[in-house]
DNA sequence: AATGAATGAGAATTCATTCAT
DNA sequence: GATGAATGAATTCTCATTCAT
């Protein structure tokens, strides 16, 4: 029985079958595709079908709308994102402070530097896809988790409020990392981690 | 000055170039409207048209296109935007660095201000292409005037390459204005603009 | 400015042209006609503007969906039978009571008799098209006028109850109607005036 | 009766049959809820396998299509009126015409009364084309009988015409018990079964 | 026999743009 | 110039039905 809040962007079905699954990937595969390459109105379900050599009742069978896939992929960015975040975190968090921001902001520009038109794109779309508050959530979480950092080492903080430096750094690294991939993806990415690391240890760090 | 004797009833200027005037600033006016309440899905010429007490043709006549309409809504933010930037780097750019960063990050940040959602919509949902691409190209320019700065002032500098630092300071000014703006409305803008200078100062001067 | 209640059924512009208006006739017709003649499920909006010589752009002109349109015909086929009742009652009101029935009845059972098919698929889609509740309330409107009657001529009747005989009268006078329309229409029209007069008369009159 | 002493893991019957029967049962089960509840465009072939918890391709092992399907259902509520009719048509056939009147009317608004929302979709949504006609058919099956009686007893005959007459009976049968079990239910049904048996009787008999 | 994944024709609807008046 | 009626390609999405496993 599905869930009766079962939303616009909620997946339709889960797949079974390992064909199914392959159904499923093979659509996230091309829209993700299409998306990164031609941008959200280059999108339509159709085409997406035809690339992942799938008919169009098929897509959806997995996915009630056009919004609803495109949710999707950004539900899975979000997700790495935020694990990737969680996981160097946790691993690194007994560095030194610039360590561990440059280990921070290595693994977030790696993840996106693999293929940074989607990326953008993905960033971009999240209001039509009704992803926002999801997103905003998780950066809001991120922000917690930095804020609460700063408590533990006001020392070394070289600015007065804990919580609004942790946005201004969540904000920026954010968006540096996206600013630099989009704009310059031909500098090296260690030279602009350097640089991104920089700004934010130089505005936090006494 | 005309005449004070000229007819009441013969305009001073050939009516169709005022009335012209008129439609197209109405015109723009709605777009951006429409832009900025709904965002730019719902920015249909029909609407717009209709939003701006002017029949679709009338629209049509005075822009080819849906996309140079938008364009023109571009291309004026882009003007003023730039225009403000020139103007207070004009008039303070014998200040010290820091009143200077200060002056120009309080110019953009009072600018957007002004209709905080109109600003973001130009700026996160128009689409990246064609003259569209507007918004990026001013970007650029004002990031070549700071660049420029900075190769004249590469004494104060503390980073080694002042065209890349150029370029994480305009995004940087840019997007946490914009982020301050949407995401907390409620903090004391000078308070804010001390923030973002503080941001901007720290990671540049030696 | 458009009525904020505006209704998925409410005709999107009134066409104020000459040729708008007939835009709207030609499209009401080829409904009409695929209505009747092949049922509702082939009234699609494409075939409906190809056979009014329309694009289907301009179909969506006038009617908000496929349902507003086929409203547009129920109601017209509403207002045109409760005119035509409301015509003939006041005419006839001070007839005997067998023959104001019987005005009554042919009144109908001709305005049905145009077109059977038509009307009686009009009559079936009634819920499809939203248009269920306000076809009831005019059968009420007419009940209500008919119980009014009754009352006022208590002494011709035979039922106790004029209410309830009242509902029971036009029931059968609205189905009788369609039944024979539909099922004889072979039958000369009024042979089956009489026949349905007959029965309405017989259960009611003393 | 099969022996007592048959193994207790053999079923009595070819299990494959006991199954297939349970799994049309469950389907047609499924196809008279929705028809009911939600009308006959809410019966679609997948929605009735998920609600009868079966597979779609289970659902065309049994059932060639849709059409097949639905007149599956028409079949048997048809038969069952029929054999309602019938059987209380040969039981009382020898009353006096006002008591069988009522037998009959009271078995049809009994039958219909169980439920009530079914027995409307069943007549009045239902393309009236193809297999699907088989509810006219019935009605007709009926509408013969009832014209053999009145010609079996002209003497008691009010009007002209059997066949016609038989018509008119057999609509207004139908019609008045739907009609006072969907717009009037708080009536008590022993009232209205009266009043539809007095309309009828009224008309026919002399 | 059962399953459920896959299919694709076809339906509704939108919206930038053209053009006759 | 202005108007607004008309256009139609393009898009999303549904649902009866087939077929490989």
């Amino acid at each position: 029985m599905p869930s009766p809040s079962a939303s616009l962007t909620k997946p339709r079905k889960r797949p079974t079958q390992a064909r199914a699954q392959a159904t499923v990937e093979a659509i996230l595969r091309a829209s993700a595709h299409i998306l990164g390459a031609e941008g959200y109105d280059a999108v339509t379900t159709n085409r997406v079908a035809a690339r992942a050599g799938v008919s169009i009742g098929s897509l959806y069978q997995y996915f009630p709308s056009k919004e609803a896939m495109v949710a999707e992929l950004v539900d899975r960015h979000c997700d790495r994102m935020n694990g990737l975040f969680a996981g160097v975190f946790m691993r690194a968090r007994h560095l030194p402070p610039r360590e561990l921001t440059r280990e921070l902001v290595g693994a977030i520009y790696r993840a996106k530097h693999e293929d940074p038109k989607l990326s953008r794109a993905l960033r971009e779309q999240l209001p039509k896809v009704g992803r926002l508050r999801r997103f905003e959530e998780s950066i809001e979480d991120i922000t917690r988790v930095v804020a609460a950092y700063f408590e533990d080492n006001r020392a070394l903080l070289r600015v007065p409020c804990p919580r609004r430096a942790a946005m201004y750094v969540v904000e920026l690294g954010e968006h540096l990392t996206m600013a630099s991939i989009s704009k310059t993806p031909e500098v090296d990415p260690e030279v602009a981690i350097d640089d991104i690391t920089d700004v934010i240890v130089r505005y936090v760090l006494a």
